[in-house]
RNA sequence: UCGGCAGUAGCUCAGUGGCAGAGCGUUCGACUGUUAAUCGAAUGGUCGUAGGUUCGACCCCUACCUGCCGAGCCA
């Protein structure tokens, strides 16, 4: 059986293809079928007078998403969409198709939503779902290039790494309470504590009551933790990560991004790294110019305020940051006191935190979090107090620290996020094959 | 949780107190180069739900449900 991508560099062959009918137009004696596998899409057109009559009967009535078997000559034709067609000379339906819910025409968000189980089968999340899977690839590949190894973290855990993220409940046989992980951090850290380097990739839950193009209940995350590293060392690592995979996208996805009209010239700057890097603080500053210069990005509102220091940023002022620059940059050093309790002080300033967040371009917002962590026993203990929590499930936690500590740093990363960036997407929605978020739990 | 917007045919929408509409889809017919084909015919409705105002409600009022967008929070 031969694939739809391969059929260009079959021309002149008879070749048969398992497909489905994607769409059909018909001229009278002659019909154009729009086939996909899969692999890619390819037009078929069946002459009457080089058929029989049953099968160029059975193709003038085919319905959309009916599965064939399709045999017929490979020709080069400019007419045809990708320069290659199929010339008919045998078809059998393998499988009819009812009345398909998803016709060429243009459908609302909720309604593909709902037929998302269906609509995997379109062109749209053919091209998402491909260059997902180019995107994981691309991270393993760095990974395991950079002498990383997977290393990964439970999903059940019995407490919160950071208390102010709400967390999935779970029920033990009604003894013990567990919660779905937020994040796979602190066993990161023993992981990099006994390989060196390490990262996870897995779901992430969280039951935050977020309905934003930005958010979903389930997301993949990627954290890499590296022992001995620092602040400098990761967000180094942070960048050849991001730079690299948007390489290997470029290089892999052509077609898949020509598909989502993906202007790839504002995807190259990133390739070639030199992120930017603004302090929290210089980054409190360019908000406050580019609010009262009035030239705001799109979908900032003209009532978003500038920030206080010590208060967060919030979306609207992360978009403003992220559409100066041309690619990711890189806000660190925000103040210790709106960050978690793992963060290691700045030396030069403690009222600072060494962490940072990257900000993709175009509005795509917060793509990384990441900071060194507490290295010491006492300061560590401390800050857990400070926090009011619980010292008793971290002593695992503070072992890391009690046996042969070191300075240590790692990051998260939002894989939808990535991909959102990276395709253009307006919603993170499809970035995932099937979201599940406050609204949607199915299909 | 809060704020804004929306819910009418399978889909996308128009209709704003007086007969429920269009385009697309689907089915049938015509057509040998279609790219969201074109042309002709057929097909299509609990106007989100419940209550209220009115001679009369898709339209006005109240409550609720559902969805979309945003805020907060985060990746």
């Amino acid at each position: 059986m031969t694939s739809i991508h391969d059929l260009p560099g079959l021309i002149g062959q008879t070749v048969t293809l398992s497909a489905w009918l994607q769409d059909k137009s018909g001229k009278g004696k002659l019909q154009f079928l729009k086939l996909r596998d899969g692999s890619g899409f390819v037009q078929a057109t069946v002459f009457k007078t080089d058929v029989s009559e049953a099968v160029f009967e059975a193709a003038r009535h085919m319905t959309q998403e009916s599965s064939l078997r399709v045999t017929g000559e490979v020709r080069a034709d400019e007419r045809a969409p990708g320069g290659v067609e199929l010339a008919v000379s045998g078809l059998e339906i393998v499988g009819s198709s009812g009345e398909y819910p998803i016709t060429p025409k243009e459908h609302g968000p909720e309604f593909l939503q709902d037929h998302r189980h269906l609509w995997l089968r379109h062109r749209r999340p053919w091209a998402v779902l491909r260059v997902r899977d180019a995107v994981q690839r691309a991270i393993m590949d760095f990974f395991h290039a950079e002498g990383f190894i997977r290393f990964d973290a439970p999903f059940f855990t019995p407490n919160a790494a950071e208390d102010t993220t709400e967390l999935f409940e779970i029920d033990l046989f009604g003894e013990d309470k567990a919660y779905l992980s937020q994040t796979g951090q602190l066993h990161a850290e023993a992981g990099a504590l006994a390989f060196g380097k390490v990262y996870t990739f897995g779901p992430t839950f969280r039951a935050e009551k977020s309905k934003t193009r930005r958010h979903l209940l389930e997301f993949w995350m990627i954290e890499p933790e590296v022992a001995p590293s620092s602040h400098a060392e990761n967000m180094a690592l942070q960048e050849r990560m991001v730079s690299f995979v948007v390489r290997q996208v470029l290089e892999g996805c052509a077609e898949e991004l020509a598909v989502l009209e993906r202007d790839v010239e504002k995807l190259r700057p990133a390739t070639e790294g030199n992120f930017p890097r603004v302090t929290y603080t210089e980054a409190l500053e360019l908000i406050r110019r580019v609010l009262a210069s009035g030239d705001l990005p799109p979908n900032v509102s003209a009532e978003t305020q500038p920030v206080e220091w010590g208060d967060d940023l919030g979306a609207p002022h992360e978009t403003i940051v992220g559409s100066q620059f041309d690619r990711p940059v890189i806000i660190e050093k925000y103040p210790a006191a709106i960050k978690a309790f793992y963060m290691q002080p700045d030396p030069e300033d403690p009222r600072l935190a060494l962490c940072d967040d990257m900000i993709a371009p175009e509005g795509y917002g917060e793509i990384i979090g990441g900071s060194e962590r507490i290295h010491d026993y006492q300061l560590l203990k401390n800050r857990l107090d400070e926090q009011g929590l619980p010292l008793e499930p971290f002593e695992w936690y503070l072992d890391l620290r009690r046996y042969g500590s070191v300075p240590h740093a790692g990051y998260g990363m939002g894989l939808e996020r990535l991909i959102a960036w990276i395709c253009g997407l307006g919603h993170i929605r499809e970035a995932i094959p099937f979201p599940r978020m406050l609204t949607r739990l199915s299909p």
